[in-house]
DNA sequence: GTCGCGGAAGCGGTTTGAAC
DNA sequence: GTTCAAACCGCTTCCGCGAC
């Protein structure tokens, strides 16, 4: 059909299904290809081979399959779109379309490799019944990893790595175990936590045999074999698995003496638990994926039956429930946001200084920071620093003066926590002082972290050094992902902070070490390199990680470390305020906000948070008082508590639970907590206190 | 019409494995 | 060491539906 020009825009909708799905952004190549070639916003683009093998020997892309392949590449080409738009792709936002493009490959993959059961080779995609599909759906939501459920990888790897053994000469093995005792070794943490089910006698040689095979590579965690190529090996007849990686089984790892390490301890997990079930929103999504095997209807191609889609659709398996962020308690965040501003205020400015003038001398002397010598650089930092303890540039690199290249440069995790705590390393402090601004500024900001970590040293403050501008993270639907721009009054405590990280950069770029002005929270090159490393989720979390160790946040019972990740900080600011009314004994935070009016805070509060943060705030902080024992202020809520929940033992209740039920309580709409204003001789003053809003009888 | 609810979908955060 | 890609997870928003 022939449109005049003005009505091109109803082209896309007057396609035939068959050609318009023959088309896809990510698709680079033709659809016809045997090798599709792909990408998703990628550097390289990627493969995807359709020559796969099935269950009766032919291949994918053999003449005999023709309407099965036609069917999963269909099926692929239109996972991305939506049901309303026929060319229009759904959302510019590339993730979600990749997620639903990996979603469509785990399910390709399933059927493949189940394939001699459901006689795919023969029946086709025709054949698959309600209860194929419903099984589909059923092993998906089993487990929360694809790894296991489609591709069942722990049994496959385990079967690989004992095959292999035998395959291997036992002399081969022998010599390798002799020559290399520490592939051998098996520490207890990995004794305990074998879940691979094979047993730790038989370990030292599936390691030497996979270690023949070229299997192992250097990771952060150690020497583990590469999943990627393992997946080579063992997923053969997969579309898509074969060349994904997959979970690492943490028994096949061993660790030369020289292992890399970036934390102290490990982390306190950020999450509630582990799952054993898929949750509700991912099964969701492969529901959907299952379903959208109807699409292959609208093209005439064999498909499953419609009634056994509608069945699976219905199907309802067993989930897991919602986990949630864990709350840090409020004391540790606090003290850690004292020691924050007081690092600034001893050091801030001495350690931008100091990285100035080495930057100057780098460039007068046109070399990198990593060619100048301790000596040299302790001199550069000046007096005031040298006699803190800083003795070298960095204490992951060795100063030139060093002599010869060691694998080991930051030496065992006791001495080098050791060094960064007796100040010894000059860009370690300035992770740990740059740590320091982005807590502050994360804690009074309540903002996401990738508003933080992208905001620019160039405009990020206004004019009047009053307001923070940054970009809103989070775009709603049909905005073609668009951000807003937003501003937010800062304190001048923050601001001060980032002045300082500015002035730094703006030294920089004045004696050309830097061609503009980088990303606010950048930091010199760990390595030395003669620039400044631009902030990124990694390097923010890094800075986070240099400043928790530094300044050694408290352990948890089990030995783990409380690493701040911006999404705990983000209820903080008013956590702050409302501990503020209670306790006098935080100087540091009634300094902060000593001068201002408490209503004006407030309403900043109240605006700039939204309402479930805010809740929660609310409760933590009446659930910690509850806890000490405050209930001067709570009578009426003490009360409710203990007629629900029949303990008024608060001291015993962790303050995490006690959070919940004061949170419910409010859902439901018992109480309110709200701060109460008052002046007195000393000033204005509010207090936080819990009404009742509902007569206690009434429940 | 609109209010409220719950399921579905969208989206950001975090972690991990691998590549560069 | 740094960056890239993918998987998984929790939170937020959308949207359809029933009640009124």
């Amino acid at each position: 059909m022939q449109l005049p020009p003005e009505l091109d825009f109803l082209a896309p909708f007057l396609v035939e299904a068959s050609e318009a799905y023959r088309y896809a952004s990510w698709l680079l190549n033709d659809f016809d290809a045997e090798v599709w070639e792909y990408s998703f916003g990628y550097k390289k683009p990627k493969n995807l081979d359709w020559r796969v093998q099935l269950g009766d020997g032919s291949l994918l892309t053999d003449a005999k399959n023709r309407n099965l392949l036609l069917g999963f590449k269909y099926y692929l080409t239109s996972c991305t779109r939506d049901d309303s738009g026929y060319l229009q792709e759904t959302n510019e936002v590339q993730g979600q379309q990749l997620q639903r493009f990996c979603h469509a490959c785990h399910i390709l993959d399933y059927l493949l490799i189940n394939g001699k059961r459901y006689r795919l080779a023969k029946y086709g995609l025709e054949g698959l019944t309600a209860g194929n599909l419903i099984e589909i759906l059923e092993t998906l939501a089993d487990t929360p990893l694809i790894a296991e459920s489609v591709y069942n990888w722990r049994e496959r790897l385990r079967n690989y790595c004992l095959e292999l053994v035998e395959a291997t000469s036992p002399i081969a093995l022998a010599e390798l175990i002799q020559a290399m005792p520490q592939i051998a070794e098996i520490s207890d943490e990995q004794r305990v936590e074998n879940n691979l089910g094979i047993a730790c006698e038989l370990i030292p040689k599936v390691r030497a045999a996979l270690y023949l095979k070229g299997f192992y590579h250097k990771q952060v965690g150690g020497n583990q074999p590469n999943t990627t190529q393992l997946s080579q090996e063992i997923y053969l007849e997969t579309l898509w698995g074969k060349n994904q990686p997959k979970v690492m089984y943490d028994i096949l790892i061993y660790n030369d003496d020289s292992s890399q390490f970036d934390r102290e301890f490990p982390g306190a997990p950020v999450t509630s638990g582990a799952r054993e079930k898929m949750r509700d929103s991912a099964y969701v999504t492969y529901r959907r994926a299952v379903y959208q095997l109807g699409v292959l209807h609208e093209l005439e191609l064999p498909a499953p039956r419609e009634e056994a889609l509608i069945k699976a659709e219905k199907f309802q398996p067993d989930l897991s429930t919602i986990g949630r962020f864990r709350t840090l308690p409020s004391e540790i965040v606090f003290t850690g946001l004292r020691q924050a501003i007081e690092f600034h205020l001893d050091h801030g400015q001495e350690l931008t200084r100091a990285f100035c003038r080495i930057a100057l001398e780098c460039r007068k002397r046109k070399v990198s920071p990593s060619a100048l010598t301790a000596s040299e650089v302790q001199q550069l930092v000046g007096p005031k620093l040298a006699a803190l303890g800083v003795s070298k540039l960095c204490l992951a690199m060795n100063s030139v003066n060093n002599g010869a290249y060691q694998s080991n440069i930051k030496g065992t995790k006791e001495s080098y926590f050791e060094s960064l705590r007796a100040n010894n390393g000059l860009y370690e402090l300035l992770g740990v002082y740059v740590g320091c601004v982005q807590l502050t500024v994360g804690i009074l900001m309540a903002r996401r972290v990738s508003e933080l970590y992208e905001l620019n040293a160039k405009d990020c403050l206004d004019e009047t050094e009053g307001w923070l501008l940054f970009r809103n993270a989070k775009s709603t639907r049909h905005l073609f992902g668009m951000r807003r721009r937003e501003a937010r009054p800062i304190e001048p405590i923050a601001a001060d902070m980032i002045k300082t990280l500015i002035r730094m950069q703006k030294v920089l770029r004045r004696i050309g070490y830097i061609p503009k002005l980088q990303k606010l929270f950048s930091v010199p090159n760990f390595k030395g390199a003669a620039k400044l490393t631009d902030s990124s989720a990694y390097v923010y979390n890094r800075n986070l990680d240099l400043y928790c160790d530094y300044f050694e946040t408290p352990l948890t019972a089990k030995g783990e470390r409380h690493y701040f990740r911006q999404h705990q900080m983000r209820r903080f600011f008013a956590m702050l305020f409302f501990y503020c009314g209670s306790f006098a004994k935080l100087d540091t935070l009634q300094w902060m906000l000593g001068h201002t009016d408490p209503k004006h805070v407030y309403r900043y509060i109240t605006e700039s948070t939204d309402g479930a943060v805010l809740a929660s705030a609310k409760a933590q902080a009446v659930a910690e008082q509850l806890h000490q024992g405050n209930y001067e202020n709570f009578m009426e809520l003490t009360q409710l508590l203990k007629e629900r929940y029949g303990t008024e033992k608060f001291t015993l209740i962790s303050t995490h639970d006690l959070e919940d039920q004061i949170v419910e309580l409010m859902q439901e709409g018992w109480v309110e907590i709200e701060p109460e204003f008052f002046s007195d001789h000393e000033g204005n003053k509010f207090k936080i206190v819990a009404r009742l809003k509902r007569a206690p009888e009434a429940a």
